[in-house]
DNA sequence: GTACTGTGCAACCGTTGGGTTGCAGATCAT
DNA sequence: ATGATCTGCAACCCAACGGTTGCACAGTAC
């Protein structure tokens, strides 16, 4: 649906409880649907959806075993938007840095080390 | 509105025409929703309304001089996200590693630089 | 002064998104 | 075989979002 990468990562990562989801994977490993229902104030239904636009957008992946299909994170998604805000970063901060030699202000560096 | 810096900021990401403007106030410094419009096919009011966005999500920051109103990118709301995209893939990499010390499967580290 | 440009506010419209309920199909335990 | 889970699909609701148009106001230029 959404065709482009990077703004279904940060879109998937936009949502409250898509990142306490994420969080729960991230620290558990891997968990289903129903487990994250029961720990969460709504549906099981609700979370599968929100557990299918993290997959779509590349940050989680579904693994059916038996009757029952546990979710694990995929980094790789996370690292494209990490990604995109260091280059953005890095670009603000090669301005600031051309600035700063123009103003030469006390303020030492730290570039929003991203 | 929000209350929650990191969701703002992750939505104000998640919209494509919106990072574009972010990347077009990186490279450029300062720009204005007027100028930005131009380069847009779509309306000066959207482009207010995206900058409006970013603002809330603490990403752009206006400076009015005169009537026109020129936004500049403040890097430290990108620092935020980036910085919870950093704690997810920590956690997960500290996973990962347990792992790989059980399996010591071959395919090297190589942990999400995040 | 008048004209032009830049901005902001408000109303409106179509689409998307998070959430629910309801139901049907698989799988496991007994 | 029967019942209990775990899952997936579809319909529906309401709120939020991206975008538009229209208008009114503040600075700038002539």
């Amino acid at each position: 649906m959404n065709e482009e990468p990077l703004g279904a990562a940060f879109n998937a990562l936009a949502d409250p409880t898509r990142r306490q989801l994420v969080g729960m994977i991230a620290e558990r490993g891997s968990v289903t649907a129903s487990e994250m229902a029961r720990e969460f104030p709504i549906t099981r239904q609700a979370v599968a959806k929100h557990l299918a636009v993290l997959q779509e957008a590349g940050l989680a992946e579904p693994a059916r075993s038996g009757r029952e299909t546990r979710y694990a994170l995929r980094p790789q998604g996370l690292a494209g938007a990490a990604a995109w805000i260091s280059d953005v970063g890095a670009e603000w901060d090669a301005r600031l840095g051309r600035l700063e030699r123009h103003a030469a202000a006390g303020e030492r560096g730290r570039g929003s080390g991203v």
